[in-house]
DNA sequence: TCATTCACACCTAGGTGCTAAATT
DNA sequence: AATTTAGCACCTAGGTGTGAATGA
């Protein structure tokens, strides 16, 4: 509740009077309180509907200056990383396929802004977005959507009570009320809140995936506008992840805070006319940890949490577009909870990395198995094929140096393919046609859809299973089990109830452990058009198979901790 | 003069009173008058020292209608076309190596337009263009150029008596009078000019290249500017390209004109404090002859002539950036006489093709023989070395089908290369870091420089030279002669004074004709860093050797023509 | 130990001229 | 016969995560 005073004070004081049109996004912690650590991509949002308040500049903060703001209740738990090998991790929905509601829950969320259903950019060529129905109600708080129950759980897969994402707004000017704004590709910033959104930051800036996207409607034509983007601190901490656990933890006190830089989109100032008719994107925005920012990046803290916000400026007469102060600005500022990030330098969450390799054009190179080279794949091909090699070798499987990494390489290739099919909806590009309105190109219609699943038709052709592979007993996964929880949890699959014949067979002897073969089950399977869900007979999620190789970094996907805890047991409330 | 008069009507009527700032470009035609074609590239400029002159709006045209403008002479030789066979053509500088003329003909102008002197881009990070020294003079006409004798032909290799390319300024504001207008890559534009510049429209649009790149000085830092580029027809007739003789003709009166259309700079408006330290580039523009003309590109007709514009637009308090009427505007517009250019749907000048590969990054790969594949070297290599074919397929050369047209296009190469190599001055990117200010990437600093060539390490290591093809006779071009004067000519080349053995020796036999002996020997000539200038021994530059391929495209720079006249003698006055 | 950096391979996006085919 | 079009290979430009190396 504080916190979300200290976010909503975060936004450049207004020294204008200022209103709170927000409902805060509803988030029940209880059931999942017990359990202690929250997830620190859960917002900080108010909780219930707040009346119009009046915000008096005395309250307001310095975006860079929340230190006497409350903290989530993350920090009570701080540091309980370690051994409580949280049983409860894992399996939480095992055995409960519910595999569309998350999409129903998503679904619901695109309804009642606009009509952008599951696929956001249809069509963004028209932009059919504003013209009908519905605009962004805006403070209108639904208290509706008990049954909305998203696997939300930020706080590494434990799934929590039901959380409502809403949009809060604040403006300082009552004509700019009747605005609505609208976050396009809503539902991908909500995959990946889902999880515990990451941005990586680099000295040379680096884009922001997903890209923040906004919509209005309700503009005067003839007015002039200007729309900014700034990103403001979450709280006063400083986190780390737990990689075991797969959760965030307060680390300490937040770093000094770098320059703040609001960032104006490079279109404006827009003229009403404009802005109604097209989808302003922030892509090009970068983000850095280099406080030399020469040009236009925003320079963040890494390891710390922030919350993008979208401003509208009014633009008086003959005002130029460099706006440095909301203060002095017509504005209205609208903040969704659903966009809030920590800054990296690298992934900490591997499902994170997973999910931008999946929606990110730019990272198509990591699906799959796309990256083995022909001579990989013919060096894989002839080891699948030959005996020697899934027999007399076994013993061997940590040797990995002999054979330049080939064997890791391709299985956990195989086996990030395996889990690639559970999100990907179409191998096809993303790509959308870029209209002379639309700045640049990157929407994605084609986010991972959960209902539907993909094959990997490559693996499939090239790497024939023998049939003493095919009978042979094994099943992995190249992540953590709680990862695995999370994953699956999050999107609804339950491992127990398998279709797939290879999968069930690799599953029912996943303890045996011979990684080829596994890897070629999973294939196996997934040439089959399944999700490679792959548990053990208890209906547990089994722990990794894979020994971790011996070089890798400990954050690379394709890490495994050397004593991980067996996969908790269900803990959903 | 009349013409001079057309163009500047065509600016869209000022109805405040405007006044004419420029220094009509001298070009003297006297001397090739005789030779009656005149080159359409040829600005229509006035002649002399114009005082400023008010013009009223009744002189002003609608750009598209100047159809009782008075054209420039070329009509009057209209369709003299045909085997005239001009004899002046090819040797007009044969014997006479100037090479540097050129080069100090171009600095000149470099240097009165401030600190750019002869690489526009050198470090444009920081554009220090504006910073020290002269500003451009506005409309200050420096006569003192008779001794730059730019080999200015246009007319197809005909060279004509100095021409003078000079900043044409016109406007409606006094306040505007204290901005001078830089044309950046202005040497680009001066070396497509002397060929008669040819720019490409489709159906989706095509980028110009060169790009029109303007800097400015002595602007209000508080004021804010918008900067706009039109292009308007140069006179009012459609023309034809004579390929024999590689010069364009009138073909009758303009097509229809099709909707004008002003075009912003994107990332107008600026502010004055912007606008100094940055060079406005309109590398975004875009050319097309359709009508439909969805987003934001210029229509024009092909086969027309046509000349870009610039035009500072100084904005009024408030006032948004779309323009759609300079007359209403304080304004500024700048003409730069070389930046004339043909529309085409397909390049008709193959030496324009050839300066485009050679400039334009993204023709890269049509440099030089990096188009040939591992295999075809592999081919190749063998085909050079091997005796049967040296030998034995002599006789067989035309029978390309045989190799899957393999000879040919590696010969082709070999030719196209040797080309290259009297204009590339370096085999790397002409890449240009893009400071944040400048919105887009293209310049131009190592542009073709004439006095430095190149020779083709690539080919020179993957074609070895048996002793036999060696000693063979032989010289060929494939592009017809009357080009190859053209070439030599604006470029200063002395075909007759060739310091490399094998280039004498291939010379000296030039009318035997071994296609690939011809190639290897032009080959072994570059691989010694010298020019491939092959010509006669009586100092002529021969005929091509090579039959020109059953299927090729008459446009196609490989094409030669059945009865093509051999190279006419020298013309020049 | 944890965090950051860098060269790299692999992508997207789109600008080139080439050239066969279509169009007029 | 002259022009225009469309698919192509080949580029530039730059956005991805990788994984080893480097810092704190």
């Amino acid at each position: 509740m504080m916190l979300a005073g200290a976010l909503d004070d975060a936004m450049s004081g207004c020294k204008a009077r200022a209103t709170d049109f927000s409902i805060a996004a509803i988030m029940s912690r209880g059931s999942a309180a017990a359990n202690a650590i929250r997830h620190p991509s859960s917002p900080p949002l108010q909780i219930g509907k707040l009346p119009e308040t009046s915000i008096k500049s005395e309250d307001e903060l310095d975006p860079h200056n929340l230190d006497h703001a409350e903290d989530i209740d993350v920090d009570a738990v701080s540091e309980r990383e370690d051994n409580e090998s949280s049983k409860e991790d894992a399996s939480s929905l095992i055995g409960t396929p519910r595999r569309n509601s998350h999409n129903s829950h998503i679904n619901k969320h695109s309804n009642h802004s606009s009509s952008q259903n599951g696929l956001s950019n249809k069509s963004p060529r028209h932009h059919q977005n504003q013209s009908p129905s519905s605009p962004e109600p805006m403070g209108v708080g639904k208290e509706d959507d008990e049954d909305n129950h998203s696997p939300n759980g930020g706080a590494g897969g434990r799934p929590i009570k039901p959380t409502k994402l809403e949009l809060r707004v604040r403006g300082n000017c009552q004509d700019l009320e009747s605005i609505p704004c609208h976050l396009e590709t809503k539902e991908l910033w909500e995959k990946f809140y889902e999880l515990g959104t990451e941005m990586i930051i680099t000295k040379t800036g680096r884009r922001m995936f997903p890209t923040v996207r906004a919509s209005f409607t309700g503009l005067r034509s003839e007015e002039r506008y200007a729309v900014l983007l700034d990103i403001v601190p979450v709280d006063s901490k400083r986190y780390r992840y737990a990689y075991h656990r797969s959760s965030w933890l307060v680390a300490g006190k937040a770093d000094p805070p770098p320059p703040y830089r609001l960032y104006a989109h490079p279109d404006s100032p827009f003229t009403g006319e404009q802005l109604k008719k097209q989808v302003v994107s922030f892509e090009k925005v970068k983000l850095t940890n280099n406080e030399m920012d020469k040009g236009g990046q925003i320079v963040l803290n890494s390891m710390h949490r922030y919350q993008p916000r979208i401003h509208l400026v009014r633009l008086k007469e003959g005002q130029s577009v460099p706006i440095t102060d909301l203060d002095c600005e017509d504005h209205r500022t609208y903040i969704y909870p659903q966009t809030v990030f920590t800054a990296v330098t690298a992934y900490q969450n591997q499902l994170i990395t997973k999910l931008k390799i999946d929606s990110n054009p730019f990272a198509k190179g990591f699906r799959d198995s796309s990256r083995l080279t022909d001579f990989e794949r013919d060096t894989m091909e002839g080891m699948f094929a030959d005996p020697h090699y899934l027999g007399a070798r076994l013993p061997g499987y940590l040797d990995l140096d002999a054979e330049n990494n080939l064997i890791e390489k391709a299985r956990t290739r195989l086996i990030w393919g395996g889990l690639a099919a559970l999100t990907s909806q179409s191998g096809s590009s993303p790509h959308q046609p870029s209209p002379s309105l639309m700045t640049s190109p990157h929407q994605f219609s084609n986010l991972p859809n959960l209902s539907s699943l993909q094959s990997l038709p490559n693996l499939q052709g090239l790497y024939g299973l023998n049939g003493a592979a095919r009978g042979s007993p094994a099943a992995s996964l190249p992540i953590p089990a709680h990862l695995w929880s999370q994953w699956t949890a999050l999107h609804g699959l339950a491992s127990a109830s398998n279709p797939n014949p290879a999968l069930a067979a690799a599953a029912a002897a996943s303890h045996l452990g011979n990684p080829q073969v596994s890897a070629a089950l999973a294939l196996a399977s997934t040439s089959a058009s399944s999700p490679v869900v792959v548990s053990s007979p208890n209906g547990h999620i089994t722990r990794p198979l894979f020994p971790a190789p011996l070089n890798l970094h400990r954050y690379s996907p394709y890490f495994l901790p050397k004593s991980s805890p067996q996969e908790p047991p269900d803990q959903q409330s």
